[in-house]
DNA sequence: GCCTTATTTTGAATTAGTCAAAATAAGGGA
DNA sequence: TCCCTTATTTTGACTAATTCAAAATAAGGC
């Protein structure tokens, strides 16, 4: 399968594509992790070395979301398929289908660039971090009308460090 | 402008706020290298701490693209306008939304997600770099049978540290 | 003009990822 | 099957983007 696109066939390889299989969206750090049980030397950088080659001939697909600092790559490829994102806690499904305006996905200006790709990505809240946030609520029902970003803190407000948290 | 958003009125973020509004898209580096300009004890943090700010009230919109490493800011926010982005250089140009408001698409199946909003991001080429690849191509005609990440690189590729370097 | 407290500054740390040289191992040819 | 070439992995250092926390400063309501 590797072999055919000029790539050899190594541990670290098969086990990383097999473990991005069973896990979609996975990113470079969730790899390592779960190579690092089986293979006792592999690094991060064997990992990216992977990924990136993986990706250059097309096994892989690396797909980069506004919530997420990471790369996450997935082995459904070829199906030009779309991401929706948890903007609470990070959660990534996938898209198959979307439905609207077709003027949307054809720039009507490319300002002289030829078009590649056209990606969506759909950012919205899921079901479970509705639920929290609505206890959060109850609990603070009015906005403040002062509040800094480095002290007077709302409330442990899930950002980004809260998704890389959840790894 | 800021005063009934909750925010007090300085200088630092003044001058941010004005580099942005110029400089569309800009990243917080640019933004600190321009307010370094002016003032002199500026720091990266600083200029961290004022686009989250900013960001957090609204004034501000932060846009993430697969391209590029770091964030962007916008100050045209409001009308939900997409972006188009050089896959080569890193070129950054608006792309207006035909619906204008918040999700201009809905995906099939949310998987349980309550809908925020749907980002399109357009993958091009500009034009000037279209033009620097053909001459390249005319250099180096075939694509080579193996290649690797490492050792055997086939060109300079314009990967993403290209479009780093262009800060 | 003072005082509270939001912002900025200072300094250190974290995360994601890259670069390069040395060691290792895949797999084509003898 | 063994050897040799060279792709891949390992080792180690490094960069870029961003965050965290405590101390110093300054906005703006009183």
């Amino acid at each position: 399968m590797l072999r055919n696109l000029g790539l050899r066939v190594t541990v670290p390889r098969l086990k990383a594509l097999e473990y991005v299989q069973t896990h979609p969206h996975a990113d470079a750090d969730a790899i390592y992790t779960s190579l690092a049980l089986s293979l006792h030397g592999v690094t991060r950088q064997t990992v990216h070395g992977i990924v990136n080659d993986l990706t250059r001939v097309g096994v892989l697909r690396r797909v980069s979301l506004p919530e997420s600092a990471s790369a996450h790559y997935e082995t459904r490829i070829g199906d030009n398929h779309h991401h929706i994102q948890c903007v609470s806690c990070g959660r990534i499904e996938d898209v198959d289908c979307v439905v609207g305006e077709a003027p949307c996905l054809t720039p009507e200006d490319t300002h002289g660039m030829r078009l590649v790709e056209a990606s969506v990505t759909f950012r919205g809240v899921c079901a479970e971090c509705e639920m929290r946030n609505m206890a959060h609520e109850a609990l603070q029902p009015s906005i403040p009308l002062t509040q800094s970003h480095s002290h007077a803190r709302t409330s442990p407000a899930p950002t980004s460090s809260t998704i890389q948290a959840k790894r």
